[in-house]
RNA sequence: GCUGAUGUAGCUCAGUCGGUAGAGCAACUGAUUCGUAAUCAGUAGGUCGGGUGUUCGAUUCACCUCAUCAGCACCA
């Protein structure tokens, strides 16, 4: 006689053990069709979920968040069922929930072509008509391997044996089409009515790619079709703001065929570059650090016994001479250290500080690439702080609230912080990375921020914190780090003297606020869709005459502005004033100047933001005191 | 690196079921001197990513290769 607690706090008693569809219908028909699944005691089940003791519920339908997600999986059955309709010898593996939709691995002869999705969402549609009942059974274990090898789906028994014996499996079956699967699912295919099938892409089986490639297909589920048409207008307008795109269209960088994974920064993106290394130069003098300057190839026995070359050789880049073999630097931290161990150092001079805009060169699978994202040729906002066992915390606590002030500076409020541990292939014993990992926690824990583990993911000489930023698609891209390394000075013999005159290995912390000065102006750019802020804006802006008449006193105007060090260009071409307010206003620039006869007999100008906001006439004196206030607040 | 898609003028794209390519914008020339997101007219511009093959003939078909894009794997 189970009494059900609903969430409004009213209680509901029952005769007998009742479905979550039962007590939907208790409360009302509506509610029976809307519902998609149950929340019994806080845990997600279907609506044939039987409840035989007192429980919460919550009946879940489309305007709850889980809703949606339960939606989002039932979409992707619904898309392994209309791929086994269409490719009976297709097998299925997993078909998990994602942002924003699901996929679902095949694993199939020959690979899905755009003809072939647009037949499976056809077939979609078709089994949403069909309107099939969702039901659940559960299985034993050897039953349900059984059950799966004899309908051929090899891939879902190997799944089953490595699921932990004492889990009950669970079984979901619409029409012919029979899932293994955690659930919960609608209670029907004809719930699922807002889809789409976005793209076909490769994935390797359990994510190894030692093993088979496998086809997926990706998709978006929503429940109402504005939801959808949000979404995909969403898309369409991140596209827009793709660094890629704006680079063409603001002229600031190119990439080309003979430089794979290279840039070649034109004039505009060279300024934006310019800005950001002089800020964060002045970020290392305020950090306490000096810049210092390694060699772009060093010998390859440097770099063996660092241990780069047994982890990276086929990503790095050699070239020779004189029957010698040299590497292009991949990292900064062997340079920096033969910095440190050409003098003598005392326990007293710790922590010593070394930065550098280093140029780093790796070799990265060609699938790799991206945009300025990711590349073979790049700067590095690099730091190496030469530290005692106890002054680790502190520094690290320092650069961390270094690092969030200078992404607050650029505007970004979006950061996610994750903590790498110890990979497979490292050096070191255990003892030595659990005093790491433990380091870096503590300090994380005195910045009081909240963080995500990634075990596995350290560097192989130590642990490290990773700030992680998102590109105008949502992707996440590694931008900051610090990293915790006992291994390099003991490899590369650095040491200080302590105060009993015996010689000590330092730490050595590596660390980057910008990380890749590449990722972090492609990122830049897309976060602020390529109308960068003043401070930033590689042409703040430009002087136009309406007629001739006033071209001198544009001259003039443009002469004053730049004295007082700012980007400003004369724009004296015969046009009309609307053609290049269009055009200049396309280049997304802050601000622009509009001199006529007016403005030159007054001795003013005419100042339009960027906003497209007429801000009127106003002496020079008045725009540039506005214009100093935007450069200090960096908006 | 793997799977798929794409590669045509500076840019955005069309096109050729095999007969050596076209638009808009930009550029250039001329006219226009016009006050807050496109003035008009004319001119010029491409060995259709590269290579090999099939063919009388390839930008179009096949194969190879390079690059880009999406995803996967990788990311010191």
């Amino acid at each position: 006689m189970p009494v059900i607690r609903l969430p409004d706090g009213s209680e509901r008693q029952f005769e007998q053990a009742v479905t979550v569809a039962e007590v939907a219908q208790s409360i009302g028909a509506g509610l029976a069709r809307a519902a998609l699944a149950g929340k019994v005691d806080g845990q997600l089940v279907d609506t044939a979920y039987l409840i035989d003791r007192d429980a919460s519920l919550a009946i879940v339908t489309e305007r709850d968040a889980d809703g949606l997600d339960v939606i989002r999986h039932s979409t992707a059955h619904l898309l392994a069922q209309a791929v086994k309709r269409l490719f009976p010898d297709a097998q299925v593996t997993i078909g998990p929930t994602v942002e924003d939709g699901f996929y679902y691995d095949f694993s199939y002869k020959r690979p899905f072509t755009p003809e072939d999705l647009a037949a499976i969402e056809k077939e979609m549609a078709a089994i949403v008509k069909q309107d099939l009942p969702v039901s659940r059974q559960v299985m034993e274990r050897s039953d349900a391997i059984q059950y799966f090898k004899g309908i051929g789906e090899a891939y879902k028994a190997q799944i089953i044996e490595s699921i932990p014996s004492n889990e009950p499996l669970s079984l979901y079956t619409q029409g012919e089409f029979t899932d293994l699967c955690r659930g919960p699912h609608v209670p029907s295919t004809g719930k699922l009515k807002v889809f789409k099938l976005m793209k076909l892409a490769g994935a390797y089986w359990r994510g190894d790619a030692n093993n088979e490639m496998l086809q997926r297909v990706y998709g978006t589920a929503w429940t109402k079709k504005d939801d959808l048409d949000a979404y995909l207008h969403r898309l369409e307008e991140a596209e827009k703001r793709d660094h890629r795109k704006l680079a063409k269209q603001l002229d600031l960088f190119h990439q080309q065929d003979e430089a794979p994974g290279m840039v070649f920064w034109h004039p505009r993106g060279w300024v934006i570059w310019q800005a950001v290394e002089q800020y964060v130069r002045q970020v290392y003098r305020e950090g306490g650090y000096q810049e210092v300057r390694g060699p772009q190839i060093m010998d390859v026995t440097l770099w063996k016994k660092s241990g780069h070359w047994d982890n990276y050789q086929d990503n790095m880049f050699f070239t020779e001479s004189e029957k010698r073999t040299y590497a292009v630097k991949p990292m900064n931290c062997p340079g920096h250290v033969q910095i440190y161990n050409a003098g003598l150092h005392s326990y007293r001079d710790l922590p010593i500080r070394y930065a550098e805009f280093g140029g780093c060169h790796r070799n990265e699978p060609s699938g790799a690439l991206h945009g300025i994202m990711r590349v073979r040729a790049f700067t590095q906002d690099d730091g190496h702080i030469f530290c005692t066992p106890g002054q680790v915390e502190t520094e690290v606590t320092a650069f961390h609230r270094q690092a969030m002030q200078v992404y607050s500076d650029f505007g970004f409020s979006d950061i996610s912080i994750k903590l790498a541990l110890r990979p497979e292939k490292r050096l070191g014993t255990d003892a030595e990375w659990d005093r790491a990992e433990e380091a870096l926690r503590a300090a994380l824990r005195a910045a009081g921020v909240e963080w995500i583990e990634l075990p596995g993911e350290g560097a192989f000489y130590g642990p490290k914190i990773e700030y992680h930023l998102k590109d105008s698609i949502g992707r996440a891209w590694q931008v900051g780090t610090i990293q915790y390394d006992p291994m390099m000075p003991e490899r590369l013999d650095a040491s200080y003297i302590d105060e009993h005159s015996q010689r000590q290995r330092p730490i050595m912390l590596h660390r980057a606020i910008v990380g890749s000065m590449e990722r972090f102006i492609g990122i830049l750019i897309e976060n602020y869709a390529g109308a960068m802020p003043l401070w930033l804006s590689p042409v703040q802006a430009v002087v136009m005459n309406i007629t001739d008449a006033q071209a001198e006193y544009a001259k003039n105007v443009v002469g004053i502005l730049k004295k007082q060090g700012f980007r400003v260009q004369a724009d004296l071409r015969n046009e009309k004033i609307t053609y290049k307010i269009r055009e200049h206003s396309l280049q997304k620039l802050p601000y622009q100047l509009i001199v006529g006869d007016k403005e030159m007999a007054a001795g003013l100008i005419a100042v339009r933001t960027r906003q497209g906001e007429d801000l009127g006439q106003m002496p020079v004196e008045a725009l540039l005191a506005r214009w100093q206030d935007e450069m200090t607040r960096r908006v």
